[in-house]
DNA sequence: CGTAGTCTTGAACCGCGTCAAGCTTGGTGG
DNA sequence: CCACCAAGCTTGACGCGGTTCAAGACTACG
């Protein structure tokens, strides 16, 4: 069992569904989320307006066109946002890992469906108290300027993927991303060989990189028959190399996936 | 010769290259940049911080990784943000417009390259004082999370047309886009017949959506062959109905282009 | 009139989507 | 304990949309 995975049933056992008055200060994404900066006093303020909600994969977290009277971050779990034309083809256009912030202040109306990929927690805020509070606590403001900033480097990375990278570096590149992502969070070194798990059913990566779900399996299988990783399950990927599985990405040696 | 055009040549005939101490109550983007909840004061401190500079079609603004010294506004004309893979694939990343703001606070190296794309003149200014103005007054790094918001939400329809559009569709909703920003400038309605002017060449159409410059060019022939635009030369287009290239974009009807 | 930049058009190829079948795994009930 | 089923995944055969390569047209500019 991972470690998100444990921090995430500690915090189911303890606040079923509801608000229970979690410490923000024990909380796993205490200095990563809109709350990084925020003193004591502050935090106070935001545990007065602050509510836990856990939502099962596959179960939406909010609907695109809905009223939304929450914003809030993501604690534990991935989460996905997504857009999709009127004949149904879908496209992933986000995927919230812990810390990441879910809604927009100053729209209440939701620009896109968010759905749990795996159990997911999310912190949230009502809506009014939490805008008030960024109009007067510039340095909150500030924050989600910086995370809205490094979403939209994140979104620009993932355009250059959708319009000119191969399927094949596609799934490399996605497989690096979720690579360097765990590496952070356990501060490993993607040095030596690393085991991840992805957060994600083949549909999902489709949905990601732009694909059909035949072709992720299939180059998932030309990658493992090449030695460039290796499965355990169906979810769990072993790298014998982290910078072959790099070359095979297109992207150059230290490709810019900071945060 | 279009409004944007006369603007541009006005100003560039004011100030040849430098700051010349241009009248911020004159500025043709007052209103949408940045500084549009400035007040008189404020704009006094910004005018101190600024300068003019113009760049010609193809010409570089900034290049990605080297150091920054100003972020500013597009006054006039259209610049490009492209991110480019070693082998030389290249994906444009943003379109700038007028009074779209280019580069990021508290970040003096630059993610990308930014290239003019038609004339442009930018309102620059010295990074340092901008900062600290920002620190200072909270509403231009509110007005400055809009705007970030805001281009966020553009990657993400951009991201949908990249992953799952066709390449008709493709053209068609880039034409469509332009031609709302155009209707939005000139406050014109887009109900009908409609004439706008293609700001980019086929190959940047191309970078911009993803595909070869041969397929673009088929795609408008095949666009026009059908009679749902009509062509004046290469680059002005005529739109006899514009819910009919609506139609052909895949999106629904009043699919989300605010701005 | 010639040349360079931009655009168009054609023909052949191929990567990925589509359609279809079968496999693996975990859960449920007899 | 095994039979059954559904969800997720894999694999194959085939066709199409978009790329690649190549030739030529249009326009601006010397």
């Amino acid at each position: 069992m991972t470690t998100r995975e444990n921090a995430l049933t500690q915090i189911n056992q303890k606040s079923p569904g509801h608000d229970t008055g979690e410490r923000c200060g024990e909380c796993p994404i205490r200095y990563r989320a809109v709350c990084a900066h925020c003193e004591t006093d502050e935090l106070a303020l935001l545990e007065g307006m602050k509510f836990y909600r856990s939502f099962e994969p596959g179960q939406p977290i909010v609907w695109g066109g809905e009223q939304m009277d929450f914003v809030g971050s993501v604690v534990t779990g991935v989460a996905a946002l997504t857009q999709t034309l009127e004949d149904g083809r879908t496209q992933m256009v986000g995927l919230l890992l812990p810390s990441d912030f879910l809604g927009r202040p100053s729209r209440d109306i939701a620009a896109y469906n968010a759905t749990a990929a795996t159990r997911v927690v999310m912190c949230c805020f009502r809506r009014k108290p939490f805008e008030q509070m960024m109009r007067q606590t510039p340095h909150v403001a500030h924050r989600l300027l910086e995370m809205t900033l490094d979403e939209l480097d994140a979104a620009r990375e993932w355009m250059l993927l959708l319009g000119r990278k191969t399927a094949r570096e596609k799934i490399a590149s996605f497989i690096a991303i979720i690579a360097r992502r765990e590496a952070t969070l356990l501060k490993r070194n993607p040095g030596g060989r690393m085991r991840i798990e992805l957060p994600l059913t083949r549909e999902a990566m489709a949905d990601y990189l732009g694909l059909t779900l035949e072709t992720v399996s299939r180059q998932i299988s030309a990658l493992k028959r090449e030695g460039v990783i290796e499965l355990e399950g169906k979810r769990t990927i072993v790298l014998p190399d982290f910078g072959r599985l790099v070359e095979e990405s297109g992207d150059d040696a230290d490709g810019g996936y900071f945060s």
